[in-house]
DNA sequence: AATCGATATTGACGAGCATCGATGCGATCC
DNA sequence: GGATCGCATCGATGCTCGTCAATATCGATT
């Protein structure tokens, strides 16, 4: 069972990258509505915008954009959503492996900001 | 059985609407980026990204907007995507109920074409 | 160094979803 | 009117993912 699914993401990477999707796309994707989209392409933007398509990831990016310093530690955003803390950090891992987000460790609390023109990058694949 | 799922799928009515999320946000959805958004309409937000994140469906809307005339017929999508007929179809109902397609029966053909401003109402709450 | 607080990781569970074969339904054609 | 073609729906299946409890890790404080 757990051979099966460590072979599944194998052969995942080895086809296409899983990390920093949203580098793929603002690098290679074409915009999707400028001639047919590649299979490969349409994979990448996919990936890129399933991360955004959740409502606490969305509420995360959101609450971060809105806060006086453009950043949030975990346990404010525990507080806000009204998550466990597990839960949260899951989401902010997605959303930093995806390249909306960044970490910065300052003594024992972890701080997220914003990556500048990653929601940008996505929305020109969208419309031209 | 059957009266367990439509009893979810009324319960869901009930606390928000289930079709055409994507009105919905571009009627009701703040730009995420200017201040918190609401669990509501992150929600909302996020049913209309999660139709449009799955490389089929991207695939579609490319497929059709770089069409001749701008539309397809089933048939067309099926050869282009490589999928079943049964599973483009699905694809299709949910681009149709999330507002991106419109659906034309004309003789024994199925013609989809874009909702004109659709994929840019999407863009416009991601970035003001 | 022992403890404590903040965060990350693991494992497990349940819901949702993408996919397909089988079937149903109209419209067209012979 | 029967046959055929295009498309939608149904039921089932296997996978993905969001969530949390338990546990681990790591820095800070005493």
């Amino acid at each position: 069972m757990l051979v099966n699914i460590d072979l599944r993401r194998y052969t995942a990477k080895m086809s296409t990258p899983v990390l920093l999707p949203l580098r793929d796309v603002a690098e290679y994707c074409t915009p999707i509505t400028q001639g047919a989209l590649s299979a490969p392409d349409a994979e990448t933007l996919a990936r890129a915008l399933k991360v955004l398509a959740d409502p606490a990831r969305l509420r995360v990016i959101s609450l971060i954009a809105a806060s006086p310093e453009s950043e949030a530690c975990v346990c404010d955003l525990v507080d806000a959503l009204e998550l466990s803390q597990p839960t949260v950090s899951h989401h902010l891992k997605q959303l930093v492996e995806a390249g909306f987000l960044v970490r910065e460790k300052r003594g024992t609390w972890a701080w997220y900001t914003l990556v500048p023109g990653s929601l940008e990058a996505l929305a020109k694949v969208l419309v031209p």
